[in-house]
RNA sequence: GGGGGUAUGGUGAAAUUGGUAAACACGCUGGAUUCAAAAUCCAGUGCCGCAAGGCUUCUCGGUUCAAGUCCGAGUACCCCCACCA
């Protein structure tokens, strides 16, 4: 056979598949179905070393629950909208278009190397008319079900990006993708409604047990549902003049007689009423806009307040006024944007009140103090206790009070019981090109008009210009100038596009059924639904997954399938780590820049020292990357993939090393060599394995269980353990095979079953083992092996011996010996008796065919 | 400030969920092979000790016949959210 060839051997095999069309879904009756599914690429140009964790991991799922019987869908695509694309346009002229299908080409050629069993016939791109005019559709049906809505507001605007943000795109205060501080801009936006399913959503986290607890109690705080009152407290005096009343919300309403101000915020409609009139609230105001919202800029924000002069009525007590203040704590999209401050029960208003020296009430009454002298210095009590100076509510746990205030408050009809959320409804106007059109058209008198569904899709225009930044559709010479198709006076297109997180809420459901003429065919969905194991990266935590699943419970809200949660199993990967290099003057060097000597690391070309830094995520910036690319030409996919699943597990970072990308390339070279060694055996054929002596016996013994652990590894994701069992069980091959006379047709069975497991981690290598070894067809269809339960129990079993709790001997004893046979044994045993020091044995503990504890 | 997680040899890690700690691999050491090297193969490798033996899962305490695993207190690092009323 000669030498091992990995990239040779690599796509024969590959053509093999193609061929054989091992991989194509359908729909079959007869078989359990399996929906595996990797969070799909942006298509930047090359895949990088995330691409291939997520994907071999995916990949191994979707090769084992093929062998395991399961009807499986494991489909390939491109998130191909999106802001890179622009700014490739930019930079160096080329349409986005153009710049993204060309790099969708080089990355499927990349991914077709790594050996990966998709179904490529359901490939698409999300940037392809016939992907997002569906999503224009949803869009209208959305608009009409009162899903999707335009309003005016507040919205996060990225000054580099020169588009709006998502609440959920705003990291620190800063766009997530741009990195620049976000400013704060009044915009007419299109918005689609997720808070209709804020409730339904938090509470269906409950049923996802196959999600991991990080991500699930992400979502929890990210929807962030609090339980408390709406009060109104109604004007006084002369602010009658400027309001009647004004609504907050409160998560304490059983503190309501420890309120000494009200505090709006200061985009507040009533700040802004005041601002028309008084200088100070508009400095005030400005002063407000002026601060940052990073983490460090809160930190060390003063809390600080601008009285009105104005005064309200507390509800419950007509005789009581509380002065309103403006706040700069106080958030306008939060609750009513404005709060009642009781400075004794919460730290904030505390500080608030000892800076404007206001009173401070206390109404709860720690349990170990006396309510006579209990006070509040400068620490609020957020503790439990009882109600105090709080009329007829004295008395009360906290509990209690809440729920008799809110009773007060529904008598008195001032206020009521009321739930808010975190959580808000999701802007999906992006104000660039490259996205997918939204489909409405303003006309000045019949408002937003939906494009007509026989009009569909509004494609992208494609002779625009990137030459000045903004967004090229509105700067388009003709494109947004249509007539009303209502009243076909001159009217506008809308310019802006959707957010890219819209292609990525359905493109699962589009894959079902990738050919068809509508979005999904319904009943093709509903036999694939839900996903049985998604797979990707964790930072997708509160972002796309919550939004699929928002999509997923609109799309069945309009009639497009019968489903509430898209993602029925879900892993998050860690990320793929590296040592980065710096050398003397700062900058990074990349990995195959330096060399490990006996006096540290150094620059190869120079032969200068280099500081070695910590391990982290692999980025561009810093240089610690490695090209997936280079290393499967080097030492072939199947390297690659092994190394991915060795050592660490997946949900944690790996730190990609050269050593140990070695350490694999040598297994799967030892397991050319068992092919190579194989291929030379005598086929067993239907011949019997022939009277097996010791050896041979073990070594059948050793593959039964190596199988049936290694299904159990890969069900709970420990591939570590399940590249362990294969080390395992190869060292035994190899030797049995080194030991004198192996048995032939022994060698081959065992080898087959070898290949079976081996092919879902190392499937180009598995082939060859398995064609060697007399298998017939593609290991890549064949049946995971049958285990003999038989084979599965030892005779003999090795128990641990502990004297007083310690270890001090083994013991062999027959499987399932009962307590007198192991109690006798037991005591017999030198080290036993020594330990005893002629004590009685006051007790023994017998763990069934594994400890035997004796008490003396 | 709030919420969550992690901590085991020189390194990545394993431990059937309370029952023989360190499987498997990397690295290292020694040996075989080689003119030499690489590759390959064999042996060793938690720590202290010549040995018998003792010690060891971040620290301290507890429960238990038995604790890496359970409980309490603390330390360090990581992640998420954050003027959320």
């Amino acid at each position: 056979m000669g030498d091992f060839e990995p990239v040779r051997i690599e796509q024969k095999w590959q053509q093999a598949w193609e061929a054989a069309r091992c991989f194509a879904a359908e729909i079959k009756p007869d078989k359990p179905k399996y929906y595996v599914l990797e969070m799909l690429p942006y298509p930047s140009g090359r895949i990088h070393m995330g691409h291939v964790r997520n994907y071999t991991l995916g990949d191994v799922v979707a090769r084992y629950r093929r062998a395991k019987g399961f009807n499986v869908l494991h489909p390939m695509g491109w998130d191909a909208f999106g802001l890179p694309a622009e700014n490739a346009a930019l930079e160096r002229g080329a349409h986005p278009a153009e710049w993204t299908w060309s790099n969708i080409a080089s990355m499927r050629d990349q991914l077709k190397s790594m050996g990966l069993s998709y179904d490529w016939d359901r490939e698409f791109a999300t940037c392809d008319p016939d992907y997002y005019k569906h999503e224009q559709l949803m869009f209208l049906r959305f608009i009409e079900a009162g899903l999707a809505y335009r309003k005016e507001s507040w919205v996060n605007w990225d000054p580099v990006e020169h588009t709006v943000l998502a609440n959920e795109q705003v990291v620190d205060g800063k766009g997530w993708r741009s990195g620049a501080p976000v400013e704060r801009k009044k915009l007419s936006q299109w918005f689609l409604n997720i808070t209709r399913y804020g409730n339904e959503l938090l509470e269906a986290i409950e049923g996802l047990d196959r999600w991991p607890d990080r991500v699930r109690l992400m979502q929890q705080n990210w929807i962030g549902r609090s339980a408390g009152a709406q009060l109104r407290f109604k004007a006084h005096g002369k602010a009658k003049e400027l309001f009647e009343e004004i609504e907050i919300f409160t998560t304490r309403p059983d503190t309501l007689f420890g309120a000494s101000f009200l505090a709006v915020s200061a985009h507040h409609p009533l700040a802004a009423q005041l601002a028309g009139e008084r200088a100070e609230v508009r400095e005030f105001i400005a002063a407000c806009n002026a601060l940052g919202t990073s983490e460090a800029a809160i930190e060390t924000a003063e809390k600080l307040g601008l009285d009105t002069g104005l005064e309200v009525v507390h509800p419950l007590d007509p005789d009581r006024r509380v002065p309103v203040w403006i706040a700069n704590f106080v958030l306008m999209d939060y609750g009513s944007g404005a709060i009642f401050g009781c400075p004794a029960h919460d730290q904030r208003d505390l500080d608030f009140a000892r800076k404007y020296d206001l009173p401070v009430y206390p109404v709860v009454c720690p349990p170990d103090r006396d309510p006579a002298d209990f006070d509040i210095a400068d620490e609020a009590w957020t503790g439990p206790g009882r109600l105090i100076n709080s009329g007829a509510w004295d008395g009360l746990e906290i509990k209690d009070g809440i729920e008799a205030a809110i009773k007060a408050l529904e008598a008195a009809g001032a206020g009521a019981g009321q739930t808010v959320f975190r959580l808000r409804d999701w802007g999906v106007s992006r104000q660039r090109y490259w996205g997918c059109p939204i489909p409405i058209i303003h006309c000045e008198s019949c408002g937003n008009v939906p494009v007509p569904e026989a009009d569909l899709p509004v494609t992208l225009p494609e002779d625009v210009s990137f030459d000045q930044p903004g967004n090229p559709l509105d700067r388009h010479p003709d494109w947004k100038f249509v007539d009303c198709p209502k009243c076909s006076q001159p009217a506008r297109r809308e310019t802006d596009t959707f957010d890219t997180f819209f292609e990525s809420s359905w493109y699962f459901l589009r894959y079902t059924d990738a050919k068809s003429q509508q979005a999904f065919d319904r009943q093709t969905a509903q036999y694939w639904m839900p996903v049985d194991q998604y797979i990707g990266g964790v930072e997708h935590a509160v972002l796309h997954l919550l939004y699929s699943r928002f999509f997923t419970r609109a799309l069945s809200e309009i009639g497009y399938l019968d489903l509430q949660e898209p993602f029925a199993g879900l892993m998050t990967q860690g990320m793929v780590c590296h040592q980065a290099f710096k050398d003397s003057e700062g900058n990074w060097l990349f990995p195959e820049q330096v060399a490990k000597t006996a006096d540290g690391w150094v620059a190869t070309e120079s032969g200068a020292p280099v500081s070695a830094g910590r391990v982290e995520k692999m980025s561009k910036s810093k240089r610690n990357v490695v090209d997936p690319e280079r290393i499967i030409q080097t030492y072939g996919a199947d390297t690659a993939r092994l190394f991915m699943m060795s050592d660490s597990p997946p949900e944690r970072d790996l730190e990609w090393t050269e050593s140990g990308v070695e350490g694999a390339h040598r297994f799967i070279s030892r397991i050319f060599k068992l092919a190579e060694q194989g291929q030379a055996l005598e086929k067993g054929g239907d011949q019997q394995i022939s009277q097996l002596d010791e050896a041979g016996a073990a070594l059948l013994k050793l593959s039964h269980r190596s199988i049936d652990q290694i299904a159990t590894d890969i069900d709970r994701f420990a591939f570590n353990r399940c590249v362990a069992q294969l080390h395992i069980w190869t060292n035994a091959i190899q030797d049995y095979q080194a030991a004198a006379d192996p048995d032939p047709a022994l060698l081959c069975e065992v080898l087959r079953r070898l290949a079976v497991a081996l092919s879902c981690i190392a499937p180009h290598i598995a082939e060859e083992l398995w064609q060697a070894a007399g298998g017939s067809g593609l290991v890549a269809e064949a049946d995971w092996p049958e285990v003999d339960p038989a084979l599965l129990i030892d005779e003999q079993v090795e128990l641990a011996v502990q004297v007083n709790g310690k270890m001090r001997a083994r013991l062999s004893l027959p499987v399932d010996s009962a307590q007198p046979e192991a109690e006798q044994a037991a005591l017999a045993l030198p080290e036993v008796i020594r330990h005893l020091d002629g004590r009685p044995a006051k007790r023994i503990i017998l763990v069934p065919n594994r400890l035997i504890n004796v008490v003396g």
